[in-house]
DNA sequence: GCGTTTCGTTACGCTACCGTACCGGTTCTC
DNA sequence: GAGAACCGGTACGGTAGCGTAACGAAACGC
């Protein structure tokens, strides 16, 4: 089941809902906090600070440090992998969940506002 | 017509759309910038700073520096309202008004690979 | 005309993110 | 067990955004 949106609805739900984040949220994450944020709650884990480097595209400093910003948000958790201490599993938690969805039911809301 | 989406197609466009802006634009703006770069183009003129200000909830200097970088991008230009020579009338340009189509573009790809 | 208000911009100190390079700790390989 | 390979984090200099406060230019009020 497919969404279809007119250009005008796509751009128009955007746009509102970008406005509301800026006028409401004291967070203020970058597109790459979000971005990130949004591949560990939507993706299966485990989740890894080298592959979220590789699927975002950027180097792994980026994620280290948009992971020390939400994890000091506490959005987000680092936990050492016991089978492989080199590497280090990002892991979700309540407030990160809950801060989703309200993003999505945002997203929801604004949607039905729309006109084509 | 409004548009419903489940939460998952909405949190899953928005991963995906932003999953997309990260890897691929070289603009990297901020959410600010472009809540502003919607509303210019969304809303009918005549924009000017303090409006756009207020609209947005933030302060005059936000939206001169964010009218700074993305003029130095070709994404807006900025014209001294000869009716009345304090205001600064924000105008479109078409290099602007491509990077929105595109990204209008985007949005409605991603929404026909969801599913619910 | 002259003080006041309204514009947008600039100055300042601060914070956060950026990319490159490098580091300590862990695992793998032979 | 020694060396290479791998992983995440840190250091560093640079850049860009932030909020507060002040500024010059223009319009308004009386």
């Amino acid at each position: 089941m497919p969404v279809d949106l007119t250009p005008s609805q796509a751009l128009g739900l955007w746009h509102e809902v970008t406005m509301q984040q800026v006028h409401a949220d004291g967070r203020d994450l970058t597109l790459r906090q979000l971005a990130i944020l949004l591949e560990i709650y939507l993706v299966p884990p485990p989740h890894t600070v080298r592959g979220l480097a590789a699927k975002l595209g950027v180097t792994k400093p980026v994620i280290t440090r948009a992971l020390d910003t939400m994890g000091e948000q506490g959005l987000v958790t680092r936990m050492r992998d016991d089978r492989d201490r080199r590497n280090v599993i990002i892991k979700r938690t309540v407030d990160g969940a809950l801060y989703l969805e309200r993003l999505g039911d945002l997203i929801i809301a604004r949607g039905h506002t729309l006109v084509p």
